[in-house]
DNA sequence: GTAATATACTAGGACGTCCGACTATCCAAT
DNA sequence: ATTGGATAGTCGGACGTCCTAGTATATTAC
C-alpha cells in the first residue's frame, strides 16, 4: 500500500529555507522575490499566448498590433515602438518582420526622416487585435488568478520596482 | 530654446489608461498585472545576468548549481532537476550539456534505473556556485530595489498566483 | 561647409524556453 | 510471461531576447 504522492513543497519556498540554512538571511527575501518573478512570468506568458495561438500571433507580436491600434495614424517608426515595448530595436525588427509576413503590418518609408521606417497597421491586423484582445481580456485580463486587490497590489510593488530600474 | 526632454510617462500606466478608454476595464488591471510581470522580470533578470556573466553562467545553469548544491549527495536526476526548476525536460538537458562542458558537473548512471542520468556537481561547480552566490546575495538580493515589505508582498501575491497556476 | 557625433535600422549569432517526435527502460495488468 | 502504458532523456525546430557590428541618414559643432 503506496503511501500517497506527497504533495510537493512550493519550490521556492524550499529554496527560501535553504538560504536562510546557510546564514544568508539578508539575501533570502530577495532570492525569493526574484526568482518568483521568473517563474510568474512563465506561467502568465504561457497563458496568454494559448489564447493567442489560433491567431498565429505571439504575445510580442501583439504587443506591437496593440500599439498600432492606439495610435492616431495607425503607424508608428520602428524606434517608437522599441522605447514603448522597453525591448531591444532588434527585437522589433523580428516582430516587424513576421506581422508583416502575415500582412498585419506594412512598413513605409518615413516621409521626411529617410532613416525612419514606418509601420503601419493593416485591416487584417486591426481585426486580428480586436478579436484577439477580446479574447485575451475575458480569459485572462478579466481573471487572472488574484482576487482584486492582490492585482492591483501587484501593478504597484511592480511599478515602484520598474521606477528604480529607470523604466520611466 | 527647446523644452526640456519630457519625462516619457509609464508605458504600462499609459496602455492601461487606453485599455479604460476603449470600455475594457473589468480587464484593464489585469493587464496591467501582466505586463508588468513581463517587464519586471526582464529587470531582474538581466541584473542577476550582469553579476553572473563573468562566471561564465546564466541564471538557467546557475539554478542547477544551486539545487545540486543543496542536495545531499551533490548529485541529482535530470528529470527532478526539471520538476524542482519547473522547466520542461529539454531545458535540463540543454543546462546540464553547457555545465558539462565547462567542467562544472558531470552525468553519471543511475545505479539501479537505466533511465534515468545522474548529474552530479563538481568541485569547480561547487566553488562556482558559492562565489557566485555571495556576489548575487550582496549586489541583487539583498537590495532588489524594493522596501522589505514590499518584497514579501510581492512574494505572498506571486505565491498565491503560482498556486492558482498549479504549482504546487 | 565640413567633420564629428548621434540616431535608425538590419544582419548574424548566442542563449533559454517550449513543443513534437523518438528511443530506451521500467512497471503493471492481464 | 507478454503486452500496454508510463517515465527518462535527447534531438531538431520555432520563437523572443539580447549583443555586437555595420550601413545609412541627420544633426551638431567648429
Amino acid at each position: 500500500m503506496p503511501a500517497p504522492d506527497q504533495l510537493p513543497l512550493d519550490p521556492i519556498a524550499e529554496a527560501r529555507r535553504q538560504w536562510a540554512a546557510h546564514g544568508w538571511e539578508a539575501a533570502a527575501d530577495g532570492m525569493a522575490a526574484v526568482t518568483s518573478l521568473m517563474r510568474a512570468q512563465q506561467i502568465a506568458l504561457a497563458r496568454v499566448e494559448s489564447v493567442l495561438r489560433p491567431y498565429g500571433v505571439t504575445f510580442a507580436r501583439y504587443e506591437v498590433l496593440m500599439l498600432l491600434f492606439f495610435s492616431r495614424a495607425g503607424s508608428l517608426p520602428m524606434a517608437k515602438i522599441g522605447k514603448r515595448l522597453q525591448v531591444h530595436a532588434t527585437s522589433v525588427t523580428n516582430a516587424v518582420d513576421r506581422l508583416e509576413s502575415a500582412d498585419l503590418v506594412r512598413r513605409t518609408p518615413h516621409p521626411t526622416d529617410r532613416r525612419t521606417t514606418l509601420v503601419e497597421l493593416l485591416p487584417r491586423g486591426r481585426e486580428l487585435a480586436a478579436n484577439a484582445t477580446k479574447e485575451l481580456n475575458d480569459q485572462v485580463f478579466a481573471a487572472p488568478g488574484l482576487s482584486p486587490a492582490h492585482v492591483t497590489s501587484l501593478v504597484e510593488v511592480l511599478a515602484q520596482l520598474r521606477h528604480e530600474a529607470g523604466d520611466f
